[in-house]
DNA sequence: TATATGTTAGTTAGTATTCACTAACTTTTT
DNA sequence: AAAAAGTTAGTGAATACTAACTAACATATA
């Protein structure tokens, strides 16, 4: 997963283009209009178009993955690691808005995008409740209800946080949003 | 909001399409394949491709108010409220599957689809906060959480149980996923 | 009743545009 | 000199949509 500075170029315009109109503006003319390029140039850094989105979310996903493991590792407890992550993801986003449009966008691309994107979702609730059962087994987090269901509720309530700020035009203040949040699912599953 | 028979039909075909394989799949030339009609004959009845988007949107939109509304009205607990409400969506939903993709597109339609979604999502959020605010008047909810942070920990995770169901391709059991939910939910926010 | 007229809902044949992509050539970099 | 990274000019396929026509039917009038 090597990308040249060209190729880096691309997906990050690439992103841009998807994050301002949507999927549908992800043409190669585009992609070359805003790089001042021919479109053919294009094709000498990728194969074909499909490259092009599946290397804008596995160069997204490669960012955030590393950034949650060296959390994940970090020797601090359960509850706020999970803070942490909480925290990380919310500021990624509001760095990154151009990125939610392409997670949001499950239903609407090739087949080939929504199993890339099922695969981040899988993996990352995967990592959420491997927190939570270890702060169930701490006991600062309750355990009369599973880790997988409030793994499900934190997912959940996040991903629609996100969703409102986009549908405001990134209008509303994330972090505000994000911390409300935080307090109420603090409240929710502290023992 | 009146339809013809025959618009009617071609609503239905044309949410099927989206259904089985996203938006890009709904094209004149597919809805016209679909019911045995040149493609032209479909102009007979709608004026463009995006009145016919339109009006799947309203088309379902009406009937879930109608249905949400009737048991808004009615006489009954607010949290048996919640709960008639929640598995009515899950049930519709499950006879339903096409319309998901519709509803989980916000980023990728034209401009105006995100408008007619969003707002239906608004209304949605506002009728879910009147209810938990009955519920909190009436004591049988908590109230040291905003009925608006609740509103978004239910639609939030709601939501997510609907898009892993199409993740899956419809193949778990969306109404047991349900049921589980809701208990999560009562056990989090009974009083 | 018989004919004239209008409407509805379909047809065939085609247009303009957009799209991803390619062949062949040229320029730049190493 | 060779390879890398551009260019121009074009292709074929898909798309939404239109023009022109027609068969079947409904309604108004002689």
């Amino acid at each position: 997963m090597k990308f040249t500075k060209r190729q880096i170029e691309i997906l990050d315009v690439s992103k841009d283009l998807i994050g301002k109109k949507g999927i549908q503006n992800l043409t190669i003319k585009n992609i070359a209009k805003k790089m001042s390029f021919s479109e053919p140039a294009i094709y000498r850094h990728f194969k074909d178009k499909s490259e092009i989105i599946k290397s804008v979310l596995l160069f997204q996903r490669e960012i955030i993955k590393n950034e949650i493991f060296s959390i994940l590792k970090s020797d601090i407890p359960s509850i706020k690691k999970l803070k942490t992550i909480i925290d990380f993801q919310f500021n990624h986003f509001q760095k990154n808005p151009s990125i939610i449009t392409i997670i949001f966008s499950e239903s609407s691309f090739q087949y080939f995008v929504s199993d890339i994107i099922q695969k981040m979702i899988k993996k990352r609730n995967q990592k959420l409740i491997q927190i939570l059962k270890e702060g169930q087994i701490e006991e600062s987090i309750r355990n009369d209800i599973s880790a997988e269901q409030i793994a499900t509720i934190i997912m959940g309530s996040m991903r629609l946080t996100v969703l409102n700020w986009k549908l405001s035009n990134f209008d509303t203040d994330l972090k505000k949003d994000g911390e409300k949040l935080w307090n109420t699912i603090e409240k929710l599953i502290k023992k």
